[in-house]
DNA sequence: CATTGACATGTCAGTTCTGGAACGTCTAAC
DNA sequence: GTTAGACGTTCCAGAACTGACATGTCAATG
């Protein structure tokens, strides 16, 4: 339910369309929320229709800009501090963990490995991708930095608990 | 999709009806990987279809006690060993951050002391749970210490980005 | 013997999500 | 001119998931 207010969220920057919400997905908010194309066109209908967005304008090749509208603006108010993260996350990563023991440790090790070479490379592309941007003072700047960082602790924390793992095996 | 080896994994360690199986959910895997009961008793019926599982004994009040079959271990192994953890985990939590500039300062700031706070419950829960358990050699034990290890760390982790992220606000 | 609570399963409507297919437009480059 | 590629939207079948509701049995307690 919280594409919703990932696309509320967006809007409330600027008004844009859904080709170019789609955009600005993939390079910011995918890393926390995926999301398809279908999902979210479907979405921005469903906002539209309960006034949380507007069409502003209409562009060449039908192009649909929305814009936020005050009642959205409220809803995403609300949705910040009325409301808490609930979900527990799914973790596909850890769930193996459990069952590690049906492999040969050699295996079990192997895929420890693993994920601290993925947590290392990941690391690197967030290093990388800090570096590449230029951090102003705007507020997009200082949250997208701050969730930037998280995803660095993440995986340097990832990578040394898989690496303790793999030590505690066989 | 991963519900169907999460299950595959339990019943590799013993055979067990839904029931049991959704006690054990409970107190283990529900943190890596939440399920309610009609998915579960859903999902076993497929895997029955399937037959990845089989119904090996029925007991008092219509109990169903299922029992991996060779083709059950040999997806579970192959799920272990030949697929990859791809999808990224939704994060609530830092679906937020990204928009806390919608937000006054202090509210924001406050979000952020929030989960600091329930990091530090988290943290400190997990901790309880660690000594309330005869931790044994036994694989399931080595796997569950592993897991709730990372458990640890991500709390610990995510408590004092928190706290720095609260810092750099305002 | 009545009741409570654990045991035990099944079903269903509604929603979300996935992974595509389909369709059409504009622009720049060749 | 035409064609490739970016722009832009809509729809859909099927799977997964949620949050109930429904149904009944057995064992122990009072």
């Amino acid at each position: 339910m919280s594409l919703r207010h990932a696309l509320l969220g967006l809007l409330s920057e600027r008004p844009a369309s859904g080709y170019d919400l789609l955009k600005r997905f993939e390079t910011s908010l995918a890393n926390v929320w995926p999301a398809t194309q279908s999902q979210m066109y479907t979405e921005l209908s469903k906002l539209s229709a309960d006034g949380l967005i507007t069409v502003s304008a209409e562009g060449p090749r039908g192009r649909k800009e929305y814009t936020l509208t005050d009642e959205g603006l409220t809803e995403l108010r609300h949705w910040l501090t009325e409301t808490r993260p609930q979900r527990n996350t799914r973790s596909d990563l850890l769930l193996r963990v459990f069952f590690l023991d049906v492999l040969p440790p050699e295996h079990a090790r192997g895929y420890l490995a693993w994920l601290a070479d993925m947590s290392q490379r990941e690391y690197e592309d967030l290093r990388r991708l800090e570096e590449s941007i230029d951090w102003g003072d705007d507020p997009l700047s200082v949250n997208g930095r701050i969730a930037l960082e998280y995803g660095l602790r993440l995986n340097a924390m990832r990578r040394e608990w898989a690496e303790w793992a793999a030590d505690r095996i066989g």
